[in-house]
DNA sequence: CTTTCAAGTTCCTTCGGGGAACTTACAGTA
DNA sequence: TACTGTAAGTTCCCCGAAGGAACTTGAAAG
């Protein structure tokens, strides 16, 4: 968590942020989808000081982007899956590995590589236009003002 | 600029949050796509600190996603652009763009309206597969190791 | 020759990250 | 019963980074 406050801008840019915008927030997102969501595994998997992961499961939590469940009564042991809110939210993260496999990658070439279950290629997420299809890009679009645009403080 | 380094992880995502993680990286690279490219500009538009910032361009820079320019000379002033790079970091931001909308906009709706100059809609950024062209979302890819997964510290 | 502006830099305070140790609650085993 | 192990945190201290205000530099403009 930054010290200015993003929720309250009028950008969903800055709003998202706001939820996830803290450096480890997406590896503990990327995490919890493949299947790491105890806390430990967390901690040994990604490096994180215990007191930091604690502060941002609360948070994203607290956010809805994970949701807490006991699977264990006796002893009290719990595990973090994603929402429905959080799943989505893996829609930037697969853009995020895109541009990392793209242009961090090196000569020695993408650390992992994501298979499309129902065509079989090995792929990577490209961003299309919601409405006709086709490939978009931040060019290709023309800003207007929205409904909320208000509180621009 | 966080503590623990991100850089060296065998992951693209840590990789990317390593150059634009950082919560103001995105919005500063925002700025600069919509025209927003002088330092004074900058900081006035977001509220960020004048010391956080000049790192933070620097960074960019130096990661390739900014061009610092001189656009005039006497007196001295420059502005900062979107490399080829950096621009399609943006691909990022229109995810969390098209997240933000859709999560945490509520009922004033969103704060801009993004319309395809192609298509001519009002339309959002959406994942497909790179190779057969359908919506893609996180659980319809399986993850294999590629060929860069050595150097996981 | 004082003001204004852009583009920073410097200084100071305070908050948050990193890391290690400690705690709690239980299970297994000898 | 005591000892060991494990998961899930919490607490403590230190230090580095964020925020903010003031200062600097270089040049034009009144």
């Amino acid at each position: 968590m930054q010290r200015t406050r993003f929720g309250d801008m009028a950008c969903s840019i800055a709003r998202t942020l706001d939820v996830a915008g803290e450096p480890w927030s997406p590896l503990i997102i990327r995490d919890a989808l493949v299947g790491i969501t105890h806390f430990d595994e967390m901690q040994r998997d990604l490096g994180i000081s215990r007191k930091v992961l604690a502060e941002r499961l609360k948070w994203l939590e607290a956010s809805g982007i994970l949701e807490r469940r006991a699977y264990s009564q006796r002893p009290p042991r719990y595990e973090y899956t994603l929402t429905q809110k959080g799943y989505e939210l893996c829609d930037v993260l697969l853009a995020m590995t895109a541009w990392g496999d793209r242009w961090t990658a090196g000569d020695a070439g993408p650390p992992v590589l994501l298979r499309h279950r129902t065509c079989g290629e090995v792929t990577h997420s490209e961003a299309h236009c919601a409405a006709c299809g086709e490939v978009l890009h931040a060019d290709d679009v023309a800003f207007e003002v929205g409904p909320g645009a208000a509180a621009q403080a």
